[in-house]
DNA sequence: ATCCTCTGTAACTTTTGTAGTTACAATTAT
DNA sequence: ATAATTGTAACTACAAAAGTTACAGAGGAT
């Protein structure tokens, strides 16, 4: 399968949002730091604005925040965007019939849940703020290294 | 993309061996009790073995576990089959002149990193002993029930 | 020794979800 | 009014998984 990169496609959008927001943003000028297509970036923002992450600011037409960065976590992000997906996928079709077969999704699916919950947990610590964060202070190292 | 069902698939492929060893097992059978077919399962064998999960038994020509089942986990198995893909896809093609674009591949890189970490430390926790077990349970409650 | 079964693997096809593209009516800014 | 932009729908392209077909080779059965 192609990899879905819907997920962290839709970080990018909103550290960009933030970070650039006193400029006018188009899905366009996302779109050429996503490298993707306006189109996609239209489609993100529709997923992230029906899970209300983001809002149309009624004033300048451009996407904001919902709440403030700091609310907002990486797993509320992964929820909008890739949340029907499970990380591990049982395989729903096997034998009734047989011991194996006939009891394994039930078995899996209560470890796959478990360790799902895991990932989510982890993901749910990290507020959008700190990715923000993360980004500016990677980006100040790397322009001081570069000026050297 | 289609979901993967190979380490599923391969749980329970290696559950089936266990609870059938003393039939002669092949791919045929195998295959039955996943509702695949029997190249498939030669597949997940071949990707078992060079793990060094199952060997084949010598005597009567059927794979059997090359260690204990309380010492592989479903990690283990994890990795034989899906290990060169990521939980969580980083989209490595975004602008690098950007200050979004430029950073966040490795920023992601890094809370990916660190959930994908809870989830294998989970499914490390977990022995194809444990999941045999389980399955034998939910077989026996299953039965049980219908008896009555 | 020959036959039969089964394995391991390669090559090909089918399927399915993501991403990219094209198109366009509706909305907003100037 | 005009131009820019959005939100969607429809379509195409692509990639990975799984299924299929085929077949040489190994082992066991008789």
């Amino acid at each position: 399968m192609r990899l879905s990169t819907k997920f962290s496609d839709a970080l990018h959008l909103l550290v960009f949002i933030n970070v650039f927001s006193d400029i006018k943003i188009t899905s366009d000028l996302i779109a050429i730091s996503i490298k993707t297509s306006p189109v996609v970036v239209r489609r993100l923002i529709g997923s992230l604005r029906d899970a209300g992450i983001i809002i149309n600011d009624p004033n300048n037409h451009q996407p904001i925040f919902a709440k403030e960065p700091s609310e907002i976590t990486m797993f509320d992000v992964y929820l909008a965007t890739e949340g029907h997906t499970a990380l591990f996928e049982i395989d729903h079709d096997t034998n009734a019939e047989c011991t194996v077969g006939g009891n394994i999704q039930e078995v899996l699916n209560g470890f796959y849940t478990n360790a799902e919950a895991a990932a989510y947990k982890e993901l749910n610590r990290i507020s959008m703020q700190e990715v923000i964060d993360q980004i500016l202070i990677a980006d100040k190292l790397k322009k001081a290294r570069a000026a050297q």
